[in-house]
DNA sequence: AGAAATTTGTCCGTATGTATC
DNA sequence: AGATACATACGGACAAATTTC
């Protein structure tokens, strides 16, 4: 038929084969993609399939999405612990409790806590920003 | 028009309306959310744009979606962490960036965040509150 | 157990808005 | 300003999983 899905979806199969050119190094890093029109032509599905597929790549950080532009193939990805030197960075200051914070920890508002905040990135990005609050008190 | 979409897309409009419902419990934890052709109906909008509404919604954990079944808003952080010693609560809400995070992120100031929180409780006692705090991710 | 109804998943085609080149 | 390219939105159709009868 024109459009069953046996096994596997259509955007599913597109985005792995999009992701094999990238990965493979036929698209290289930093270079854009072929237009959506252009993916349209050549696996000969609907632009909203084409977009599901690229979708999924920008969900994995694989590629990224401009408009009026378009999507070009996310520079150097690394899975797993990068080897060299860390990625994350970790700080510790105090700052004063923040209601919610003042209830959970029993103390009062502004009572003093201990921040210690670690930023993730990779390749130079945030991924995320952790901030672990323990309360000052003695010790154990 | 009918579907012009100035200022802010329907289907993010949508989105903010049924997160709004789970946050203030209108729709209770683990509750059914309206089936998509209810949606449709009652925002007037296609089937297509219910879905990325809902799709917002996924993303951020707030709800989950099982085919056949409908998107139900998610009870419990379930962690993979099997009962021990200490218990955890989680939580998950949307928080302005403040000056530190924006900068961070690279966003604007006062953007909002995905920010989870545990709190590692040990004896009821709360031994320290954790916050995670990730970008929205645009597009989609 | 089986059939029908319900509900989400996938896919197509089209049209229009908006940002970039 | 025009062309190109992505974003949003509509509508319809069928597939697949679940629920209901």
């Amino acid at each position: 038929m024109l459009t069953p899905h046996y096994g596997q979806p259509r955007y599913r199969v597109i985005a792995d084969e999009l992701r094999e050119r990238i990965e493979s190094g036929t698209i290289q890093p930093g270079a854009l993609l072929p237009t959506e029109s252009a993916l349209t032509a050549e696996f000969r599905a609907s632009r909203g399939t084409i977009r599901q597929a690229i979708a999924m790549l920008r969900d994995e950080r694989l590629v990224a999405t401009e408009r009026g532009r378009g999507s070009y193939a996310t520079p150097k990805r690394q899975q797993g612990w990068p080897e060299g030197g860390s990625a994350m960075e970790t700080r510790q200051r105090q700052v004063p409790a923040d209601p919610e914070l003042a209830a959970l920890f029993a103390v009062e508002v502004g009572v003093p806590l201990i921040e210690q905040q670690c930023i993730a990135r990779t390749d130079g990005a945030v991924e995320a920003v952790v901030r672990t609050y323990r309360p000052l008190r003695a010790m154990r």
